[in-house]
DNA sequence: CCGGGTATCCTAAACGTTTCCGGTATCATT
DNA sequence: AATGATACCGGAAACGTTTAGGATACCCGG
């Protein structure tokens, strides 16, 4: 900045208020800064400007894993979001690894970003209270931590689940197998209780031996289905945790000679792209994603800007997408 | 750090050793100075330390779409290694857009970015010249520019459009339907040429009519076919651009009645996870994509590091990954 | 007791901006 | 001609670290 200002003759300060559309500047020296500055080819040390102004215009984003299309479809919205806000983003997916994740907020925070999006893994919840004793500027996205003081925008999972689990029974089903996340996180729990409540409706009895519990890949809903199905367990329908849980399902299903729906109906959640287009089409549960990610966003900004002081739960509709997976052909009636 | 310093009763220059694992500071006070950091919540100014030292430790990295399976991977490729080498990632995806590209370029650098990894959208050059111009660190990841002097990875293109077209020519196939992206894209370029090479070999006469170019969306597939097949032209064979683009042209040939492969075959590329499970399961071109991530990542610090002054160009093998999408059973013989 | 080496710490300058405060011209008004 | 307002610009401090270059205390061998 120094040699833009000897070159033009004016001062450094001049330069500055050229350079950031400030007020108090005659245009034509304005437009004779800039041109300099374009010529020496000359960028702003953003460093340099946050000594002294407080904002980076940058938000932290961490989520579990940015391959999942689920997290993709959030975190799209939120860049979506941040682009339109003229915010950038530094992104640390954390591969569900808490050790990761803790990592990540004292990275960010060392760089100042100007507010969080966590999407936590919630084996721990010390650094995030930790957030809100310095009350950092955060928000959860897709998740739900108890008693907590902390914005959170997340599904209406209980919602979810029992849509699900209400539709295998609608189907006919009455041996449905819940594969499931860990329970620590959120979603897991609160699609279990939506499972357990429609089953309850249906007067049927909860059996947690029907629930299996893995992490959420596909290498998972394939290794859980050997697990139980292979082995013998009565099955006649599956609600799985996500869609490529699913997809891991109904792979073990058909490379073990199951038929899909007619054998065993399966129900997936999230509503990734994919899910209408393997074979069968899945029936799932579909969550606002990108509305969630922008939602999120805009939660954030609205702290940012101390527009609101009180901290905000969001929760977020969700939808039940039926595809063949779960059709019953009732007419070949053999399930229970 | 000042606020350690007093409370410790060193000197803000002891706390700095103290932080930064420096040497020259006894054991004793560097774990009282921590432990004071500890208590007082001390998180350091990154912006500041950056004032003088250089490194920001930070890449930037500049994607089409990270919502698209294949950045994706792309992407965790470079996660996985930002994190082993400490470093940390600014995203910025451009939508396929020129214009937030070049703004993303001139973003990170106002962030003193250490380098850069960019997918670029190769609609325009200016601004990568500008920054081979400028000697900032830059790795082109999944294109080749002509006569551009820059550090690039790419897959062997050329030849992923050979294996694909001459795997359908074996198949039987002779009017071979090409979905390819915009060709001011290297990978539209190569693969086409690679499949132009194919039909040459084979004896088979090239076509242009017989190569549609559009955007590589699922939906621009769907309607790829409602412009082709849908209207008469006589096809046997199709490869797509990617996967994406084959998942919506299977979608309309299915909502149309053909049957594939039987009455087409169809090829994809890219092998995202999702090939394998969509029905039928689709016939793709594998690309390394962890791999090309990493590495682009190893060549960017190699640079950063000044291990090697010279640009380097670097090309990763494909594999064709055959499945039912293009297993033509040819007693059915329908084939010209 | 002294020179020199080593371990540990400190002072002050420097990084590249932004901000606070004030200064000079210019112009209209009385 | 004096006054006040306005438009434009500059000087210098400040932001929170790191780094360069000592300074001090202690120990050693001679």
């Amino acid at each position: 900045m120094a040699d833009v200002a000897k070159k033009s003759g004016f001062s450094i300060n001049t330069v500055s208020r050229a350079l950031n559309n400030k007020p108090d500047i005659r245009e034509e020296t304005k437009a004779r800064i800039l041109q300099i500055a374009q010529e020496i080819g000359f960028v702003k040390n953003r460093s340099a400007s946050l000594l002294r102004s407080v904002e980076t215009r940058i938000i932290g984003v961490i989520m579990a894993d940015s391959s999942n299309p689920f997290y993709s479809e959030v975190l799209k919205g939120i860049e979506w979001a941040s682009r339109k806000f003229d915010y950038q983003i530094i992104l640390v997916n954390t591969e569900r690894a808490t050790k990761n994740e803790i990592r990540a907020v004292s990275l960010l925070m060392e760089r100042r970003v100007d507010g969080l999006l966590i999407g936590p893994v919630q084996e721990s919840r010390k650094h995030i209270e930790d957030l809100i004793h310095r009350n950092y500027p955060t928000v959860i996205v897709g998740r739900h931590f108890d008693q907590m003081e902390i914005d959170e925008i997340y599904s209406d999972e209980i919602n979810g689940g029992k849509l699900a689990t209400q539709h295998l029974i609608d189907q006919g089903c009455r041996k449905i197998l819940l594969l499931n996340g860990y329970s620590y996180k959120s979603p897991s729990h609160m699609r279990q209780e939506g499972y357990r409540q429609a089953l309850e409706a249906a007067g049927i009895p909860y059996d947690p031996s029907y629930v299996h519990i893995s992490d959420i890949l596909p290498e998972d809903g394939y290794r859980a289905i050997l697990h139980t199905v292979c082995k013998g367990m009565p099955v006649d329908g599956i609600f799985c945790y996500n869609d490529i849980v699913a997809f891991g399902a109904m792979q073990a299903l058909k490379d073990n000679h199951y038929r899909i729906p007619e054998d065993i109906a399966i129900v997936g959640y999230d509503d990734i792209q994919y899910s209408g287009w393997v074979y069968p089409p899945l029936t799932t549960v579909s969550i606002q994603k990108h509305r969630m990610g922008f939602e999120a966003f805009r939660m954030l900004l609205n702290r940012l800007q101390g527009k609101r002081k009180k901290t905000q739960r969001k929760i977020l509709p969700v939808e039940l997408i039926v595809r063949k997976s779960s059709l019953h052909l009732q007419k070949e009636g053999q399930r229970v």
